[in-house]
DNA sequence: ATCTTCACG
DNA sequence: ACGTACGTGAAGATA
């Protein structure tokens, strides 16, 4: 059983500080929604980062309260609640009750005397406390177990009292705090104090006497002065004062601990709730297990023989999958739909059927998909060679938008207004839970899926074509998700034995320096945890610590290559991560995904996924084998062709990203450069530092040059630059500004891609590839200034992504023309792997950069540099 | 599940 | 004053 953890909310406080802290939104119907937003908000926040086990938003129950009977001015001369907030509180109390959270209010008795008392008993109980206020009269309560949180400007932002806090605050202990505003009063609550005593002179006298009381027995020896006649004259007050602002711990409230367990919003009822009010931001967050919602009726045939007339010239075909590893899960069944017949064949029947199996493979049979690359790849392991694709419904609803996520046939044709179809997780549930359904409820749900995608082709097809990208959609990606099936059903061929072997080498290393580290350490302790590893240098061995992550000091290796004069232990950490890595991600993860069948990997290239348009590779991701360092780079050599004779051959494009700012902004001198080509960074480190000729470039002038390059591919940024040479952001500001001076084309370009990506919304590439960027107007500067880095390096990535992509086919098509048995194994972002015949490596040689060079023309050229070997290690 | 770290272009 | 370089995926620790 974990320890509880009671969380206990000031409702009235937290929705007078949601409403001024929000501006005024209104829902459809016309109700002001700031306070409920920022209450949700809040409670979202809290939530999750908590977790807590009880849970309960206390109310005051009305004007008067026992307060005041001794003082009949309490509270008084307070404005009145806007109506704009009080026909709020109706939906907050709604909110709360939706998320099954216990709310309480007391007659005569304050919000904050019910959260007092229950803060007490669940104190007694060994509980954990969190008290949650607007305001910080509750920060008296805080003691080892009860944390306060008090909102600070805007309504998620927290300040979390402690007694710790408070003491370094204030100097005061928490239970001051109550004297201090018997002393300085509180004019919100209308608490007199003692007139002329502010928060500065009040903790002044408390930290010398400690309290009301004492105070003023000592009042006698205290030397006279305006003060103390001020004291002596409002000793009553005083005494009331704190009476007043003292939080009543023993209320009569019949509620008990027991009452408000907290478990978790009612999904259904919160969503209703959220939609009534318009919060659309936080409907399409929510990761609420997706329960069934109600259906048309559609009617499918389940058939066991398949016979030509249920086959039509174009269909919707859908092959459902167990899940997303296509390579290595079984199919469950497959529908297809003409539009107005939908049939089922039971997967034992659907590979098996020589009527199906030709139409799949007849080219002229028009095949609609919602993954063709994924379906492709399934029949292929059947031995069906699927052609004739001629819609793919991820690919499209990617291009339409890069944001919208893929993988749920559900949530991509709602994006696009058809919600005739569930989600897989209402069908099969989620993780562990995951069950098979009956037949029948199976038939239904990817009869559905096959529907939806029937239906949505003209959708995305009217769609695409209007933001001119069909084209790029028709002949670019969709002929390429073919070409990225076939590469990864033929898979590159890995040795296991080598990767042992290196393993073997790695870990006897290994366990040398780890009885190092521990030796200088003094003890023994998990180097693989930041969190120990922390300890050990910033706390035993006392190093400074530079950088701070979230969770403590960070221990990264740009911090710890800082500290390495300090002490040799951290030489070590920086040897023994490297080789952990290798060993962990990249010798026992390989071999982890190697196919026993064929010792090859078969990884899956995400085609729908990047928000520039690159791919991306997983299980394994072969685009991050190490390279860089030669220890990690001996990897390599354990991937190797698939027979005997054969090579891999590797072509990659020089400097593609910085050839495509140049086409793209069309800068004199980078055209020039580029087209004279000339060393793309010694010509920069020339104008950055400017110098006239290349040979006075030193190495260092021309690194530092490499790194500006950098920057202008990722969206310049002074700090940016700064961290990667490590240099003050002012070198860096005056690097970039000298950059900008001497190539003037890039920054008018920089410039107006940005107001371009204001005006528009989104940015674009060669091809015609988008990105929207929401947060490119926003008030809100990291937002905005991210959207504004993102709007100059999509359109660069972006392109390359293009151009390469254009290149894989030309090059498919090329190697079929030569009737070559080379085959196309890997991308890598800017470069291509092949596996080769020896005897074909002279044809690539003079083939592969000719079609890479000319896949898309620019006005600068293109280059493409080659190498091939015995291994991927050799082909560098 | 999330964070931190680190591998690649 | 704000606090980041752009785009990814995987592993291990921790909650």
């Amino acid at each position: 059983m974990t320890k509880e953890k009671v969380l206990l909310l000031d409702g009235n406080s937290l929705a007078y500080r949601a409403f001024f802290a929000l501006p005024p939104l209104t829902s459809d119907q016309g109700v002001h929604t700031n306070a409920t937003f920022g209450f949700t908000m809040m409670l979202q926040k809290i939530v999750e980062e908590e977790k807590p086990t009880k849970m309960l938003v206390a109310f005051d129950a009305g004007k008067t309260t026992f307060r005041h009977d001794s003082y009949s001015e309490y509270k008084g001369g307070r404005q009145k609640t806007p109506p704009e907030l009080s026909e709020q509180f109706p939906y907050i109390r709604k909110l709360i009750d939706a998320y099954n959270i216990k709310r309480y209010e007391l007659p005569m008795y304050e919000a904050d005397d019910i959260i007092g008392t229950l803060a007490k008993q669940a104190v007694q109980d060994e509980m954990d406390v969190i008290i949650v206020s607007g305001d910080k009269d509750l920060t008296q309560l805080a003691d080892e177990h009860i944390t306060v949180y008090v909102t600070r400007k805007g309504i998620t932002d927290i300040e979390k009292y402690t007694p710790e806090h408070i003491e370094e605050k204030y100097g005061l202990t928490p239970y001051q705090i109550i004297d201090m505003k018997g002393l300085m009063g509180d004019s919100s609550d209308n608490i007199p104090g003692v007139p002329g005593v502010g928060e500065k002179t009040a903790i002044k006298l408390l930290k010398e006497y400690g309290s009301v009381e004492a105070l003023y027995e000592a009042i006698d020896s205290m030397k006279a002065s305006k003060m103390k006649e001020k004291l002596v004259a409002n000793e009553e007050q005083a005494h009331m004062s704190k009476k007043l602002a003292t939080i009543y711990t023993e209320a009569p409230i019949d509620i008990t601990l027991g009452d408000i367990s907290y478990s978790g919003p009612n999904e259904e009822e919160l969503l209703a709730l959220w939609r009534e009010l318009g919060f659309k931001s936080l409907i399409d967050k929510s990761d609420f297990t997706e329960t069934a919602t109600e259906q048309q009726a559609i009617e499918v045939e389940i058939v066991e023989e398949v016979t030509p007339h249920m086959l039509a010239d174009k269909m919707a075909v859908h092959v459902e999958l167990e899940n997303d590893h296509y390579h290595d899960c079984d199919a469950l069944g497959m529908a297809l739909t003409d539009g107005s017949r939908t049939i089922y064949v039971p997967i034992e029947h659907a590979f098996s059927n020589d009527i199906l199996k030709s139409w799949l493979e007849d080219e002229t049979k028009e095949k609609l998909m919602a993954d063709s690359k994924a379906t492709q790849a399934m029949l292929q392991r059947q031995g069906i060679e699927l052609k004739g694709v001629t819609f793919d419904l991820s690919l499209a609803g990617y291009i339409a938008d890069p944001s919208i996520s893929g993988d749920d046939v559900q949530a991509l044709a709602k994006e696009f207004g058809y919600t005739d179809v569930q989600s897989n997780e209402a069908i099969y549930g989620k993780g562990a839970k995951w069950t098979r359904p009956d037949e029948t409820e199976l038939a239904d749900h990817v009869a559905r899926k096959a529907i939806a995608v029937f239906m949505l082709e003209p959708v995305l097809e009217e769609k695409l074509r209007e933001n001119e990208q069909f084209e790029l959609y028709k002949n670019l990606e969709l002929p390429l998700a073919r070409i990225l099936g076939k590469m990864e059903s033929e898979g590159i061929t890995v040795r296991i034995e080598s990767l042992e072997e290196m393993g073997d080498e790695l870990a006897q290393k290994l366990e040398l320096i780890e009885s190092t580290i521990y030796e200088l350490a003094g003890e023994k302790f998990n180097i693989n945890s930041p969190k120990q590893l922390g300890v050990i240098l910033f706390e035993k061995l006392g190093l400074p610590a530079i950088k701070k992550t979230k969770t403590g000091y960070s221990t990264a290796a740009d911090v710890l290559e800082k500290l390495q004069s300090k002490h040799i232990i951290v030489k070590h950490i920086l040897d023994y991560r490297m080789l952990a890595k290798l060993r962990s991600t990249y010798i026992e993860g390989l071999i982890k995904v190697v196919h026993k069948d064929d010792s090859k990997v078969h990884t899956r290239f995400q085609q729908a996924l990047t928000a520039t348009g690159r791919l991306s590779s997983t299980d394994p991701n072969l685009q991050n084998i190490p390279i860089r360092l030669e220890e990690g780079r001996k990897i390599r050599k354990a991937f190797v062709p698939s027979k005997p004779e054969w090579v891999l051959f590797a072509a990659d494009y020089s400097q593609i990203e910085l050839r495509v700012l140049a086409h793209m902004c069309q800068d004199e001198v980078l055209v020039e450069a580029f087209r004279e080509g000339m060393d793309i960074h010694t010509r920069t480190a020339m104008n950055v530092f400017g110098i006239t000729s290349p040979e006075e470039v030193t190495s260092n002038m021309r690194r530092t040059a490499k790194a500006v390059n950098f920057g202008i591919v990722y969206g310049i940024s002074d700090y940016g630059l700064s961290q990667s040479l490590d240099i003050t952001r002012k070198e860096a500001a005056e690097f970039i500004e000298n950059y900008l001076a001497s190539f003037p084309g890039v920054k008018g370009y920089m410039d107006n891609i940005i107001k371009d990506a204001k005006k528009q919304g989104f940015v674009t590439t060669i091809l015609n590839r988008r990105r929207y960027l929401p947060d490119i107007n926003s008030s809100n500067f990291n937002l905005r200034s991210f959207a504004e880095r993102t709007a100059m390096n999509t359109p660069i990535q972006g392109s390359a992504a293009d151009i390469i992509k254009k290149a894989m086919i030309d090059i498919d098509a090329r190697l079929k023309e030569e009737g070559l048995q080379t085959k196309l194994l890997l991308q890598v972002h800017d470069e291509l792997i092949f596996e080769a015949p020896t005897e074909e490596v002279e044809i690539l040689e003079r083939i592969v950069p000719e079609v890479m060079e000319n896949a898309i023309e620019l006005i600068v050229p293109l280059k493409v540099d080659f190498s091939y070997g015995p291994t991927w290690y050799d082909a560098k």
